[in-house]
DNA sequence: AGCACGATTAACT
DNA sequence: GTTAATCGTGCTC
């Protein structure tokens, strides 16, 4: 028999940041423009944030107007700009009230490459997505969606069930890009990917619907 | 009002 | 390996 695609809803984020992370690993994050076409891709790379002792994560020096969504509920989406140019896209966890992210830093792409090229101004396939900021310009997130609530029905960007990936196709280490944080938090082994063998793998069991 | 910085990327040498 | 790009944000004056 065949399922359909379920959504993520709100208890899959309302966990354990790590847990979180770890297990949307392999998960389709989607995104539906204003025609209802699909653009999606497999996550392959996620970092975790947590809370405010965490002095990697954006909350430690307190709530401001920019971090104010990692408070928010979870599943609620935390996009933020950065560097004068990128737009990074988090997925909101654990508690309403405690401030805990997962930064997706890489996504396989799957359908719609002919849109995410043109965003991309047509590079490589290797190169649509494997970024935090590579993929919210293939995928067109910005800080529209920022607080958005993804579980939500009518959300245009949003999360759907795949099967779990086995721990032998996962690897973890310390967070990219903090190198002024000092240690523990720095070396904190928060960043999990999938092995580019069975990434490889998964995109062929989801019949990617063009050429590259 | 001014200023330093950034969970990055692309284009260099 | 190095570095420019580019600007919203948060902090200081």
């Amino acid at each position: 028999m065949v399922r359909l695609p379920t959504r993520l809803d709100r208890s899959f984020f309302d966990r354990g940041t790590l847990l979180v992370c770890r297990e949307l690993l392999g998960k389709s994050l989607v995104r539906l423009d204003d025609r209802g076409r699909r653009v999606s891709g497999l996550v392959i790379e996620a970092e975790a944030y947590i809370g405010m002792e965490d002095l990697g994560c954006h909350a430690h020096a307190g709530r401001t107007a920019r971090n104010a969504s990692m408070w928010g509920p979870p599943g609620d989406a935390y996009v933020y700009f950065t560097y004068g140019m990128h737009w990074m896209l988090n997925f909101v966890t654990e508690r309403e009230g405690f401030p805990a992210a997962v930064l997706i830093r890489g996504v396989a792409p799957v359908e719609g490459l002919r849109a995410m090229r043109r965003r991309r101004k047509g590079r490589p396939l290797a190169d649509l997505a494997n970024g935090p900021a590579k993929l919210c310009q293939a995928f067109r997130i910005d800080r529209h969606f920022d607080g958005h609530d993804l579980c939500q029905g009518t959300s245009r960007v949003f999360v759907e069930d795949r099967p779990p990936v086995p721990d032998e196709a996962i690897r973890s280490g310390p967070r990219v890009g903090l190198d002024p944080v000092p240690e523990p938090w720095r070396s904190m082994p928060w960043r999990y990917r999938i092995h580019p063998e069975h990434v490889r793998y998964l995109v062929i069991q989801e019949e990617r619907d063009e050429i590259a």
